[in-house]
DNA sequence: ATTAATCTGAAATGAATGTTTTAAAAATAG
DNA sequence: CTATTTTTAAAACATTCATTTCAGATTAAT
C-alpha cells in the first residue's frame, strides 16, 4: 500500500558499527551515526529504533559475522593442533594489521558490566568461540597432538583470554615483536 | 592576601576517579563529577581545569598509587618465584573481589588509541609494572626457581597480558573457578 | 487516477552537555 | 578596620545531545 524503505539496512548497520567501533558507545553521537549511515534521523528511528537498539543490532551483526567466519574456516581443517595454531596466528594478525581493535573486547570493558542486553550478546560470542576452540583442543588431545595435565576447558579459556591481553599490549606498546613472541611462547606451551 | 582553597584536592580527585571508573570518560558528565566531588563547577575549573585535565589527574593518581603499592609489597620478598606467584594471586583476588575492574585496562580500550596524554600515562604504568615483574623473574631464573627456554621479557609480558584476559573473562562469565584454574595453569607453566 | 499508507527531510523539541560569567562571601596582609 | 585578592555558589552560556514532529514526497494497491 505504501512505499518501501529506501536505504539498505544492512549496509547502514555496517556503517554505524564502524563509527561505534572507533568512538565507543558513549563517545558516538546520533549525528555521527546518521552522517555515516547517510540516512535521516527520522528514518533511523522509524526502522531500527533509538541509539541503544542500533548498537544492539551492530553488536549482533558483529557477533554473527565472527561466528560465520569461524565456521567457514573450520571446513579446511586437517590437524586439530594445526587448526589451533592457525587460530592463534589469525589472532596475532588481527591485532597487528587491522585498523581498530576487537569490538567485542572494547565493548566488554565499556558496557558489559552495566548493560545487560549487550552482555548477553557478548557472552553469546564468547561462548561460541570457546566452544569452537574447545572442540579443536579436545580433538587434539584425543589424537595426542597435545599432551597436557590441564583440562581442555581451562586450556581453551587460557588461550582466548591471552588474545585479549595481547590486544591491550599492542594498543599501549605498538610492539609487533612482543606479540609474536608471546604467541610463540603460547604455542610452545601447548605443542 | 586572600583566602585559600576550601576543598581537599586529593580527596576530590579520588572521588572523581571513582566516577570515571564506573562510567568511563565519555559516559561521565561534569555534573556527575561535581556532584561526587562536592564542589562547584567554577571551583573545579579554577583549580584543576577542564574535564580532560581532571581525568589526566585521576589516571596519574591511579598509576602512582599502583606504583607505590607495588613497591611497598616488594620489601617483604623472600623467594622471587614466590613473589611472582603472589603477584598472580593478587591479580586473581583483585579480579574476583574488587567492585570495579582495573581502570588502566578499561581506559586503554576506551581512550589509549585516540588520546595521546592518556596513552603516555598508561604506558608509564605498564612499563613500571613490567619492569617490576621482570626483575623478579630474572632473579627467579638466576636462582633456578624458574627454568625456561623463553626470555624473561616475553615471560613477563605474557603473564601481565594474561591478567587482562582474566578481567574480560570475569566480566562476561562471572566464573571464579575459571579464573582460578587459569591462574593455576599459568603458575604451573612457570614453576 | 485515486486512495491510502509510510517514508523522507528539515526543523523543532527540551534536556543535558561542558564551560564561563557574575556578584557576593571570605580571608589574608597592611 | 580597610584594602585587596581569591574562592565560591548560582545562574547563564552556547552548543550539542537524543528524539519527535510535521508536512510533503513517494510508492503500492485499488
Amino acid at each position: 500500500m505504501a512505499r518501501n524503505v529506501e536505504f539498505d539496512e544492512e549496509k547502514a548497520i555496517q556503517k554505524a558499527m564502524e563509527v561505534f567501533w572507533k568512538k565507543g558507545y558513549s563517545g558516538t553521537s546520533m549525528r555521527d551515526l546518521t552522517d555515516a549511515m547517510q540516512i535521516n534521523a527520522s528514518s533511523l528511528y522509524n526502522t531500527i529504533g533509538d541509539k541503544h537498539q542500533l548498537f544492539v543490532r551492530c553488536i549482533t551483526n558483529y557477533v554473527h559475522g565472527r561466528i560465520q567466519e569461524a565456521l567457514s574456516h573450520s571446513s579446511k581443517i586437517k590437524s586439530p593442533l594445526k587448526a589451533v595454531i592457525g587460530l592463534i596466528n589469525d589472532s596475532v594478525n588481527t591485532i597487528l594489521y587491522s585498523d581498530n581493535h576487537c569490538l567485542a573486547i572494547k565493548t566488554t570493558f565499556e558496557l558489559a558490566s552495566t548493560d545487560p542486553d549487550i552482555k548477553v550478546l557478548l557472552k553469546e560470542d564468547s561462548d561460541f568461540t570457546h566452544g569452537f576452540l574447545l572442540k579443536l583442543i579436545q580433538q587434539a588431545i584425543e589424537q595426542k597432538e597435545i599432551s597436557t595435565d590441564t583440562d581442555a576447558e581451562t586450556l581453551t579459556s587460557f588461550i582466548l583470554s591471552a588474545f585479549t591481553g595481547w590486544h591491550e599490549s599492542y594498543i599501549i606498546h605498538h610492539d609487533p615483536v612482543r606479540i609474536k613472541k608471546m604467541a610463540k611462547f603460547l604455542i610452545a606451551q601447548i605443542s
